[in-house]
RNA sequence: UCCUCAAUAGCUCAGCUGGUUAGAGCGAGUGACUGUUAAUCACUAGGUCCCUGGUUCGAGCCCAGGUUGGGGAGCCA
């Protein structure tokens, strides 16, 4: 009997095992909020209507204790759940300890180190469902399109995208490398089963400590024979398409705990740009508008509303502060102006930050030099013109892996394609045409200095059925940092593994 | 690797230009209260001011080096 079953059970005596999420007391009365993994539901022991000793072991309950209780299934429309249940009989499976997180705010080190009991928390809840949820409908996709699921070797002896640092392991006497892609191998998988897709764990020893890079990572990589850039295009689109679908259809509970604003979500079910390189560069540079925003300007315009923000937010936190300064205030008074210019101190430091990074795109929009990668802020430049993920395609090859085709008609380009996150976000998907030609691929392995003949079998591929083909790679991570607009990709999953955290 | 900000009670933070005995809220403990939603109210306990060295009559505060963490660059999903 789980607390997502209890509609089904109104008048009912039912019994639940969870935790006591927490509890208050007044003379007669106890209430307890309980948690039993699939939701939460306040329970109440009232003195009389239980034994004696149940309603002084509920009145002892610490937070987190386990216990098992049977009670009757009360409707009541001010409840979470819209019931609540009526205690006949209470046992404590364990008294918990003091619990470390409370229910206030904690900084985010003291929520990393206790993370294994963080997780407890509703809003961790209901992040990690909706990772769930993500995972399934990915899979439900791919197999209603006839693509088969197939496995990368975590161990590798060979660097497949060279130069970014991989994790080296001693495998019986020899080197060897945790994978940071399944790609390669994904390619020999598509010329067997035509279409396949791996969903694997990833590893980079990028030393970044930014709010979208971990060390271990879950991507999602489809490979298909007989694609080109342009078919691949249309799966991303149709595949993000369901994905969003689904999470917006069962996971509407989850997404309002979590205060998610769907909006950019439905608007982002729409058909997604597809913007060349050149295109994406002018737009960048401000030499094109979009939708009749400038990307300069548009920055302009809200750098002045941040700073107008932060004089107002300023403002408000002198206000409060020098009320409460003065005597005569309530407790409940001054702790809920205390909590509020907490709130609005921190708000302050994200405008703040704002404030200094967005002369930065701006100089940065400005001056970008045609030719290169796009650096975090100029996707943040042109994410933010658009309510939808934004593909660009054709880059310089230089920039980007060996494996690519050239565009036949400019083989200056590259047939590569990045998906762009709305609401600054950034790369989610990176993917492209793969390169047919045995040739130019030998050419591109000497350019990127890797070593030949670790990639003699890949070659292989070229020389027995060549096809045209192409897949890309999802970043799970930052999918569902994005559909559930996270602050940082270290909450999207259960344990993240990034530079300076191996615990717990 | 580089830039930048920080470290004070179990937690979140305040602590002015260097000045006597370092504060608040939450949490914990005790008590009051029959409908609370982070309940409320009263009282109690709780400190190696990250580490090492320096400046000074005097350092939580200034200086140097280090450690750990936050944000960012590079690189990427």
């Amino acid at each position: 009997m789980y607390i997502k079953e209890l509609p089904a059970y109104e008048g009912k005596e039912v019994t639940l095992r969870g935790w006591v999420a927490n509890r208050r007391d007044s003379k007669g009365l106890v209430f307890i909020n309980l948690r039993d993994g699939s939701g939460v539901c306040q329970c109440i022991a009232e003195a009389g209507k239980i034994s004696e000793n149940d309603f002084e072991q509920a009145g002892k309950l610490s937070l987190e204790s386990a216990i098992e209780l049977t009670g009757t299934v009360v409707k009541d429309e001010r409840q979470i759940g819209g019931y609540e249940v009526h205690v006949s009989k209470l046992t404590v499976i364990q008294l918990a300890e003091e619990f470390p997180i409370a229910k206030k705010e904690h900084g985010i080190e003291f929520l990393m180190d206790n993370r294994h009991l963080w997780l407890r928390s509703q809003r961790q809840w209901a992040i990690l469902r909706i990772r769930n949820t993500i995972i399934y409908s990915i899979h439900q996709f791919f197999q209603k399109e006839g693509f088969v699921q197939m496995d990368a070797p975590v161990f590798t002896g060979n660097a497949c995208e060279g130069t970014t640092n991989l994790f080296e392991t001693d495998f019986y006497g020899s080197p060897a490398y945790l994978s940071q892609s399944g790609q390669l191998y994904g390619e020999a998988m598509a010329m067997a089963f035509g279409k396949i897709y791996t969903f694997g764990p990833t590893f980079r020893a990028e030393k970044s400590k930014t709010r979208r890079h971990l060390s271990e990572f879950w991507m999602i990589e489809p490979e298909m024979a007989f694609y080109d850039i342009h078919q691949n295009m249309d799966l991303i689109e149709d595949f993000l398409h369901y994905v969003i679908r689904q999470v917006l259809d069962n996971c509407q509970n989850e997404l309002k705990l979590i205060e998610r604003d769907t909006s950019v979500l439905e608007s982002s079910l729409k058909k997604f740009p597809r913007l060349t390189y050149d295109e994406a560069v002018a737009i960048i540079k401000g030499e094109k508008d979009v939708n009749g925003q400038n990307s300069i300007r548009s920055l302009e315009k809200e750098l002045a509303e941040v700073e107008a923000k932060i004089t107002e937010l300023e403002a408000e936190i002198a206000e409060r502060e020098a009320r409460l300064a003065e005597p005569g205030m309530k407790k409940g008074e001054i702790n809920f102006n205390q909590n509020k210019i907490a709130t609005m101190k921190n708000e302050l430091k994200d405008y703040e930050e704002s404030r200094r990074n967005i002369p930065q795109w701006i100089e940065s929009a400005k001056n970008f030099q045609y030719g290169n990668d796009l650096g975090g802020s100029d996707e943040t430049v042109i994410t933010r013109l658009f309510d939808v993920p934004v593909m660009v395609y054709d880059w310089p090859h230089e920039v980007k892996a060996f494996y690519l085709k050239r565009n036949p008609d400019n083989p200056r380009f590259a047939r590569g394609v990045d998906v762009l996150a709305p609401e600054g976000y950034g790369e989610i998907v990176g993917g492209g045409e793969r390169e047919t030609n045995e040739q130019m691929l030998r050419e591109k392995i000497i350019e990127h200095q890797l070593p030949m003949q670790d990639f003699e079998w890949y070659l292989d591929l070229r020389r027995y059925g060549s096809v045209p083909h192409a897949g890309f790679g999802l970043g799970l991570e930052r999918l569902v940092t994005w559909l559930c607009k996270l602050k940082h990709v270290r909450e999207s999953i259960p344990f993240p593994r990034m530079y300076g955290r191996l615990l717990p």
